[in-house]
DNA sequence: CACTACATGTAGTATTACTACTCATTGATC
DNA sequence: GATCAATGAGTAGTAATACTACATGTAGTG
């Protein structure tokens, strides 16, 4: 299981991430490859867009930076950010224990009413 | 939190739902309805849609029925689709347990290396 | 008669994450 | 000295998905 659909939480993971300090989309995309032991692998055409937009929602904040002769664009989370991964942390919860009860096998049960 | 998206895993809940027997529509909206305690309720313009997706895909049958004046479109499990709906619990098994993983707060960290 | 529950469906849209590129620098290898 | 991998950022175009908002019709209830 390689590039798994984040499927609509990429934005919380990114905020994430952001959590334990400034970061720029290189290093967010190495971070999570770390962090998930290789599982998640996301493409760059999937990571820049993403950031971009959490930019002009105002979840993070952006700035250039140089180092090594390389221009990083270095990310922040703003206080919108902040709570959006609060709230987003809440709504995976509800999400992950009603799909995964859905998931359970049910009893064989009545079928047609 | 009501017509909260499924983003993705909508189909192993329908398959899910099949799984307890032959069942219509409408049906498998209220047995979501049901089993999720209101969480899950989806429009039918998501429902239908995805049905006619998994007949495509031949991971369920559908057959015409009628009942009392009322025709309904029957669908049950193919062993295709009993196949995809393991592939699927295992599939979530995984991506859950990543998100969770990721969404989790990390030690404040080192930012830039 | 009007309204609700039952029952199926489509058209059009917004969002999302993907592939497949482009461009540029640095450091290691041949 | 050339070539390649890693670092670093980005876009264009596409496919999939679930949504809103509608159309259509029957059965039963107040």
């Amino acid at each position: 299981m390689k590039a798994e659909a984040l499927k609509g939480h990429l934005d919380g993971i990114l905020l994430a991430v952001l959590e334990a300090g400034p970061r720029h989309g290189y290093a967010i995309m190495e971070a999570l490859r770390v962090r998930s032991g290789g599982q998640v692998d996301l493409p760059t055409g999937t990571v820049y867009p993403a950031l971009h937009r959490l930019e002009r929602a105002g979840l993070v904040r952006a700035s250039w930076s140089e180092a090594g002769g390389r221009r990083r664009r270095v990310y922040e989370l703003t206080t919108a950010g902040r709570r959006a991964l609060d709230t987003e942390r809440g709504t995976w919860q509800d999400f992950s224990a009603a799909v995964t009860a859905l998931l359970r096998p049910a009893s064989p049960a009545a079928s047609l009413p």
